[in-house]
DNA sequence: TCCTAAGCGAGACGGTACGTCTTGTCTTCCA
DNA sequence: TGGAAGACAAGACGTACCGTCTCGCTTAGGA
């Protein structure tokens, strides 16, 4: 049955795999994650429709390893660049989101898409909760602490790509420090 | 413009609506907001297709009208219940979402759509920036604030709905002032 | 049961129906019979499309009394031009199709209907048998004669208005005369 | 251009297009040819909706292929018959409606479409024309003839199925040979 | 003259068909 | 033998008509 995949190893199953891959990126950027089918990237990569399902099972799946590039991209940039305080990730996302400032807006413009965003949610939940692993005790509150500041890191993240007056990415980030050193401060259990 | 929408004081067509609106919630609850049809509704709702149209250009534009309400009855409930605080809001809309915690579940879970997400983001945003317009001086930064307090909230409350160990509304309300006030601490421009 | 018809006494009724009428016809010549529906002949004539329900079940029966104007017509004309000879009606309808040849030409054109056909069709087949009744003698014959001359004189004529070369109608009854006269020769029971 | 059509050369393809065929002819004979939609045709076919439309735009484009067929048969048939006089094409397709007699009624009869009967009038104008290319000189008359003929003949055709005394085929051919004999010799130019 | 039955417009409604689009499966061809 | 091409079933979409119906309004024509 498990519709087995084809071999990794081959060449041309690189090539269509990364002709998709581009492919599929193009496309979110000229119309948005649900505006167009499988059949326009299979048009625009070349191939066939009936191979795109040899590969993947939807636009979706095509879309996940692109995200795990992103996430490992953003972990050795940021052991590289050695910013390790508390949330210590953001300078670095900020950073990255604006220099791709188009695409990170047509994945979370009116254009995008659920399954997108929450691959993003996901990630930046996942950043977080490590950044405040060693901040606040374990404790029942200390879920909502992440998704309070998770929350608040992507919806300023967005305004500041979607904001007509161009942010710099330091100030956003500087932004996002300001307002959420209190709240950290309110978190921590008082000793 | 065109295709004039029935006249609201007709008494089928209140029916017709209610019918619709009823029908819409039970679907979201069975199957999440992308797993059913147009047609799905109308049969519920014991409506023709063509009526259905008539009245809504899609499934989206007939929930949306349920958020208006949800809108008009989260300020009535403030107003009524004196609670006028600076983002007051939030208590009222807690609690309602506990209440209809299944039918929120349903909105933000797997199976929620796009759509619905972002008119929730919406109307979060438009309270929010109502809650605060007096708090904070205009200014380049009070949009920033804004989203990220309802960056905060929405997730925050998202949170309280999925943990298992179920928090009580007062709770998370409580938990959201605590976190959210030294923020507008921080972000009250310095006198 | 029997959808009571309105009263054809009363004024506003015959107004209704007039204008109906009219705009059928008005149609019929900017569309042709299949490309406009009932809702456009209500817009056009100025009357509730629920109205036109009541007076007529579809487009066909709104078209009926019509064609029974034109036969009566026609009779008329043919009694007063007196030219009996055999076959005599064709000069006046020639001429008559003639004079309204957009009509015409709408009625038997790409754009009619079979409705419409059906009924020209029926007119002339009726002409044709009362015309050769005197002529040919009874017989198993005879409606073979008639269907012959009738669909002959039926094709001629529309040749005649869709050819853009135009042909004077006294020349195409000539023409008519000309090659069903040995026919009639030939269908004569040899005496 | 665009929707390029399937390959004929697919058995796949053949095999559909077959079915699509027969349950239309099927449902042309059961309800004539208005009474029934597209569904109706794939239903009884067992053919998808949209594989329907992949190969004909319309009920009629299904027919027509059907005339074609009948036309090229019709003209093979002429040719190993050889029965080359002129207007040799009659007795065929007389055989041809008779052993057909009940398609041909549906094809006619009240339930008829316009469609269907125009392109029967179109084939039937096409075989009067070739076979009267060689007997009349070109000339301003000659389309008359040949619509003045090819009316004849379809109406002749459509009484001999009509009709209830059965007329066999071939006394109608020679029915319509002694009546078009002398219209022939009146249309011929007189040398 | 009034008042009562009717014609009438407006338009909501269920229903059916349309032609288009997308998805995922499955078969066939070809290198 | 495994990838490419593409036929296919399924089914949702939004549009267009249809014929039925229920409202109120107005407008005669008979009491």
């Amino acid at each position: 049955m498990g519709t087995k995949l084809p071999s990794t190893s081959d060449r041309r199953v690189q090539r269509t795999r990364r002709a998709l891959r581009e492919a599929l990126v193009a496309l979110i950027l000229d119309r948005g994650w649900e505006a167009f089918s499988v059949q326009d990237v299979c048009d625009r990569a070349d191939v066939g429709r009936s191979t795109f399902y040899t590969h993947f099972a939807d636009k979706e799946e095509l879309l996940v390893g692109g995200f795990e590039d992103l996430r490992s991209a953003l972990r050795a940039q940021l052991a590289a660049s050695g910013r390790p305080g508390p949330l210590g990730f953001s300078r670095g996302l900020i950073e990255h989101a604006h220099e791709q400032r188009r695409l990170f807006l047509a994945l979370f413009g009116k254009k995008s898409g659920l399954v997108v965003q929450r691959r993003f949610r996901d990630l930046v939940f996942g950043l977080v909760r490590e950044d405040l692993a060693g901040v606040l005790a374990a404790g029942r509150r200390t879920d909502a602490v992440i998704a309070f500041v998770a929350g608040a890191f992507i919806e300023l993240l967005t305004w500041s790509l979607e904001a007509r007056s161009a942010t710099a990415p330091e100030e956003v980030d500087a932004l996002f420090h300001d307002l959420v050193a209190p709240v950290l401060g309110a978190a921590r259990p008082r000793a």
